[in-house]
DNA sequence: TCCATTTCTTGAACTAGATTAATTTTTTTC
DNA sequence: GAAAAAAATTAATCTAGTTCAAGAAATGGA
């Protein structure tokens, strides 16, 4: 089944029988997306939720001095998307780009409504995947305010070094809040 | 009804029929906690969700260096916990307080799967709820990673000025990720 | 395989915000 | 309404991390 990566990582939270599993294929969609493509562009209005069954996403936005500022990734089972633009149908502040060569599961607002509606146990398979995106947003906030730049990546580096092996590091150290430089300074220490 | 501003609340994503309502009256209860008070302590095992009625509740860590930080605030409408040491029954990095006297709605960890599995569009409830957490702690990050501190102080006065009001001086300048006294040279420059 | 692009490193000068400590102002309590 | 406790201010000194600039190394494409 083309979509076969989600409906494992749904089965993980709820049970699915054969007719639901169908019915996501139907509103759900493939894409590829090769290394530097947008998934969504800065001020575009976001349409859709992204899983990732195979790849790396980066979400960015551009600070006032022109500077990429990376805000999340998504590696394999994350989803991703802009809330506020998607809830709000506003232009989008991020963009979302391909870090690698990217095979992403879409599912269109509207279908994911449907979705929703025909198969009510996602509305607990989408809280429970919520609740786990926001625990790990709070605990991100916890570490930003806690810990010092340099605590902040070898934190890190601990915690996910596959995938720190995965991505340049000046992206690393945007996501982490600081400054390329400052990372060479930090490796240069020790590593 | 003792639990009304809850169930207005809920009302305002999904529809209650009187059934429904009774069952959450009995799956909850309210308390009352004065300034100062604990809702949940520094390493203890957190096991309800607190939903606030009336009053501001705030969580804090302690850090290395032995200072409170705050890393949220709930006021009227708002849902608190900590899902890590919920979910995964750990002691908690955090403790929650009240800020002023403050009425709140508690469903313990269990009668939370109760309600969610007697009435199961709570499930949907629940994800409007985190969906809009979520989002909220998404851009609190963008902010925090684009906005110099001054910037946070001025954008957070002229988005809740209300709320400014209500909390001292060294809560918001904690919150924002700063010391009071550079606070303080900020508000002297011009207010 | 070579050229172009992307990524990483190094060092010097600089700055936003922290720290410390003392003082004043405001709020709470009895 | 006075004393105590909590909160806010001020100023001097200090530091984690930035900025700028230039070069070195790695990667990628034709």
């Amino acid at each position: 089944m083309k979509h076969e990566a989600l409906l494992r990582h749904i089965r993980r939270y709820v049970e699915l029988n054969e007719e639901e599993q169908d019915l996501i294929g139907v509103y759900s969609s493939i894409q590829e997306f090769r290394k530097k493509d947008f998934l969504l562009h800065l001020d575009q209005i976001c349409s859709a939720h992204f899983f990732v069954a195979k790849g790396c996403l980066r979400a960015f936005l551009i600070n006032e001095k022109g500077q990429e500022q990376i805000t999340q990734f998504a590696i394999e089972n994350w989803w991703i998307t802009n809330y506020d633009s998607l809830d709000n149908q506003i232009p989008s502040s991020l963009a979302i780009q391909a870090v690698e060569n990217t095979e992403v599961i879409r599912i269109h607002k509207n279908d994911y409504e449907m979705l929703l509606h025909k198969i009510p146990k996602l509305e607990r398979y989408f809280r429970l995947v919520l609740q786990k995106a926001y625990g790990a947003s709070q605990r991100r906030i916890q570490y930003i305010y806690t810990l010092s730049g340099e605590e902040r990546y070898h934190h890190f580096n601990e915690s996910f070094p596959e995938f720190v092996q995965r991505i340049p590091q000046y992206m690393l150290a945007s996501y982490l809040g600081f400054t390329p430089e400052f990372l060479s300074k930090i490796r240069a220490k020790k590593i």
